[in-house]
DNA sequence: CGGTATTTGATATGGTGCATAACAATTATC
DNA sequence: GATAATTGTTATGCACCATATCAAATACCG
């Protein structure tokens, strides 16, 4: 496994030379052999996500909003009258990093702390009005752009199926 | 998005708090609500990667490599007489890091850099006798345990499948 | 040939994500 | 009412990723 984003795009110019065609190499840069690598689920599996995560990033660049930026507008959407904690755990985000993340959502007036009168140690938090109009904007972008090029590519049915297994994996492995 | 390592697994720990069993609730923290998250490739993506990879690490963890490490060894063998740029390129490493990458993979007698009698700029990556070793142990760890456990998982034509359309995104995404 | 551009490995540096420890304020427990 | 636990927060360190820059070596080209 390895994988970034940029690189690895301009492998290819370890190429040919320019000479001969047909099949006669004095001593060719030949392309490398991936190898057992092309078996290793954990490879293809990174490579993939970091693909998709470029993509969402550029399909929903003009709203300025990150995956986790994304997924968090959608489980505050969902999810009203959270504290942080909640919200947190739910997306796998450690509560100490949540703090600086909410900071960001929070000065960009996508949403709001608010102190609980229950437990005056939580913070309820909300959607502001501008972070349900942001978050609507994202998931049409969402749907029309990015999710739409990946049905394109794999098919409606393979797509489903892919999601089914990575839920599977990201549940009971 | 989002999704680390750890937490999000005691999110449950919001669950019930002691009291009624059938149908009668008096105001529970129930689980929160995934909504379209559900739904969102990349989100499955990235959590099923980073199950995947904590358990490659797990399976491994006797011979102390990561996924990186061993795509590194793995593509050295199967790969002899190519340079760093050549290796760090098609692994999707950026040069610049690949040097520490390799510092570490060195002072363990994993492989070595040989200065280039043609080239005297480039580094011929080889593995050593240790790192030949330490792959084959490697190899078999990956194949008995981490891959064998995803075979079991989603059966092997899922398994399949699932690497052809991560391999598919991986490369046409 | 000689000068310029390119390539290779390397260093320095900054950004981001992830993880742990520790703390004050508040609440729960007994 | 004393102690423990929880919530949000800060500080800190590590790993990964990306860019600019450099010296040495090579390629290129007039």
């Amino acid at each position: 496994m390895t994988v970034s984003k940029t690189a690895a795009v301009d492998a290819a110019k370890t190429s040919r030379s320019a000479r001969k065609e047909p099949a006669e190499a004095t001593a060719e840069a030949a392309a490398l052999q991936m190898g057992e690598l092309s078996e290793l689920l954990g490879y293809s599996l990174k490579r993939a996500q970091l693909k998709v995560f470029d993509d969402f990033l550029r399909c929903v660049a003009p709203l300025q909003l990150t995956p986790a930026q994304f997924s968090v507008l959608l489980l505050l959407d969902k999810n009203p009258g959270r504290n942080q904690t909640e919200i947190a755990n739910t997306l796998g985000i450690l509560r100490p990093n949540f703090v600086a993340m909410l900071d960001g959502l929070e000065s960009r007036d996508l949403c709001a702390r608010i102190r609980s009168t229950n437990d005056r140690r939580s913070h309820i938090l909300v959607l502001t009005d501008k972070g349900r109009a942001v978050l609507a904007r994202a998931k049409k972008l969402v749907a029309s752009k990015h999710e739409a090029r990946l049905n394109e590519l794999l098919g409606p049915a393979n797509r489903a199926a892919l999601l089914d297994m990575l839920a599977t994996i990201a549940r009971e492995f």
